[in-house]
DNA sequence: TCCTTTTCTGACGATTTCGTCAGTTATGGA
DNA sequence: TCCATAACTGACGAAATCGTCAGAAAAGGA
């Protein structure tokens, strides 16, 4: 309950603890997660010592990072699937809106795919989302999967994979790539064909919508 | 055409060099990426300069182990899908025995876990041979997918993210899980349901057959 | 304005890690 | 057996990294 109006203080706090975040991401994304403190502190702008003003160690800051990216994502994703209620149409928007994202926002998916498999077990962004519309989509029938957990991981491999492919193949058309997979997915999980079709070329929110302050 | 009789001392350099691959394969396996290289040498049993013999940098060690923990594998899947003539079949099984591998053997499994995605674009190990089998189910018919490589890349993030699934939850049925995953895929991939069904649940040959010396 | 509190800062000693190298041990051949 | 060569070894100086701390700067309040 300690929410009293944030004081200027509060906000220089703020920021500099955000370029340290900021800063870990393009570690993160180029895959230097080895680098020395000072290296960071310097990236961020920030000096050495406010290193250990807002984290205790190396790891600490960098799990910091990727649960920002892992929030910011997944709070994007609910802001533009604000809307639907069909589960099958929440699950392929968000995972069409996810496939974009690793060109739109390279920086943001680099740090995702970097992360690698252990954010599909993570208690923030996309993943608790697409457990959520899968159990939505068993419960009021849209699915047909022996098991939930599986199907999950079906779809958070793929999703994690497919960001990979779309940046080691540049010239790949992302949206045909990504739609196609999504089709297949919810022919995976029992939407019939042709449902499945119509259901992944649906017209998308504007991902540029949000996100003023996003992370490249 | 450098293969003249391997002296003894040869022998002797490769077992140091196959005793740091070793030890690094552990280190990976727990994800402690970032060690000393004393520490390595000292898990190695090997005195510290003996590592500058081998390698030049970390790095160097490291992606050997990740290569030898794939070329193991694949050497392995090659081994016990020789007999089989359905690129159905060989992909099936083969996707089934990597299943089996996160709980037999749970070093080499983590190690390609906590590699992460970037062993689906290596020249080593599984990838190769799924984009072949993959092609292949193509050429014969067997398939029909849209993208060889978007098929691809749901099998290979699919095969991941259910090592991940296996040690996160230790009372799961691995066997189960993996032919279910199995059958979602080729039936993904074109099969029909039933046929799917078959191959998924056939015979399997046993993985211990092979590797005496097969990494844990 | 002046004092208190909070955050920022970079220099510094302590510690860790690196990579080399001179000496040792194992191997192969004469 | 004895010498030449190749590989192994650990100690050591050099370099990088760490975490602290005393003082500076900013913010808030009176």
């Amino acid at each position: 309950m300690t929410d009293a109006a944030p004081t200027r203080l509060d906000r220089r706090k703020a920021r500099t603890r955000a370029a340290l975040v900021r800063a870990a991401q393009t570690f993160i994304a180029e895959g230097r997660t080895n680098t020395a403190i000072l290296d960071l502190t310097q990236a961020a702008d920030v000096g050495m010592g406010s290193f250990y003003n807002h984290f205790s160690s190396k790891d600490e800051l960098f799990r910091a990072a990727v649960e920002d990216a892992l929030d910011r994502h997944g709070a994007a994703l609910d802001e533009l699937t604000r809307d639907m209620t069909d589960p099958a149409e929440v699950f392929a928007c968000s995972f069409r809106l996810t496939g974009r994202l690793h060109r739109r926002r390279p920086q943001l998916s680099k740090v995702l795919i970097n992360t690698g498999l252990s954010i599909a077990t993570s208690e923030h962004g996309i993943a608790p989302r697409v457990r959520r519309d899968i159990q939505a989509g068993i419960r009021t029938g849209r699915f047909t999967v022996a098991d939930p957990e599986l199907a999950f991981t079906i779809a958070a491999g793929t999703a994690l994979c497919l960001g990979q492919l779309l940046h080691t193949q540049p010239d790949r058309d992302d949206a045909q790539a990504t739609d196609q997979i999504t089709e297949d997915l919810l022919r995976t999980f029992g939407i019939p064909t042709d449902e499945a079709h119509r259901i992944s070329r649906r017209p998308l929110p504007d991902l540029d919508r949000l996100l003023p302050d996003a992370i490249a």
